[in-house]
DNA sequence: ATGCTAAATGAAAATCATTTTCATTTAGAT
DNA sequence: ATCTAAATGAAAATGATTTTCATTTAGCAT
């Protein structure tokens, strides 16, 4: 289940936060694209939307929602953080270095190499951090008609 | 082989770049060190063994010792890059979230589920980034000995 | 050894993302 | 309808990184 409008009222509200009209816009912007957003892209997208939220907001509002598990960071890549919508649970991303697409995969079975590295190197793993970059399927099937 | 002194200068002739007692400085400074370091960390290291280097020159080297495959950078956790000695060849780290000593491997092994995931996706994949954050053996003996 | 020139450097200023401050507005409980 | 803590927006502050530009220097050519 995708984070929607009643989602993202129960949520906050389970948590004692309030609903507002530009959470309401940041959430919609981020629920819009299947790409990683940069708060600044975010605050674009709100603007059109609602011209009065500003980019503090935003960037509050992302660390909220954030922290909620409503959306979740993408690493890697570009030197501003970015964020996507989260499904549930642990998770990894996918993300096409074209288009900015993110996709999401679950099962990424890293214990038989944790356990193998806690051995040798006696770390005890605490967590991990994975992604992959390549190109989507769709920007793959358009090698050639976008000729820059 | 680390890179030495000797490493340094072959590596920056072939590639037409000038040995420096800076270059020098900074290449010393990560080597003495198991740990990730932040242009700032690099810089007052550098600093004590030469005080006339500017952090700018240090950012600068940085970035060419990166190009040039004698050090990587360090991904996740804190908010401005991070870079630590390169072994040779494809590599990743673990990284102790106390002390921040980075321990490399290489043998990641994770084609069975890159193909898995560019069959499933469409995705055709050509890179991927890879973190463990954990304990390193040596803060996980020294639980008791340090009492804030 | 000496001069030459492009590369490298340092200091200061500029840039860019992000955070803090604080006065004003507002959601949601009463 | 009222109230109050939470939320917001604008501006300023911060912090990391980059750019600019005048000066210095490594390393090649004499």
């Amino acid at each position: 289940m995708r984070p929607t409008e009643k989602k993202l009222a129960a949520t906050l509200s389970q948590n004692g936060y309030k609903l507002t009209a530009q959470r309401r816009s940041v959430l919609g912007a981020i629920v819009s694209s299947h790409e990683h957003l940069t708060p600044a892209a975010v605050y674009e997208r709100v603007k059109q939307d609602n011209p009065r939220v500003g980019l503090v907001t935003v960037y509050r509002t992302l660390e909220l929602f954030s922290e909620l598990g409503l959306i979740c960071r993408v690493h890697g890549e570009g030197k501003s953080q970015s964020y996507t919508l989260a499904p549930i649970g642990h998770h990894h991303h996918m993300i096409c270095s074209e288009c900015g697409t993110v996709a999401d995969f679950t099962d990424c079975d890293l214990s038989d190499l944790e356990e193998r590295l806690s051995q040798e190197t006696g770390f005890e793993i605490e967590g991990h951090m994975l992604e992959f970059y390549g190109r989507c399927s769709n920007c793959r099937s358009q090698v050639l008609s976008v000729t820059a």
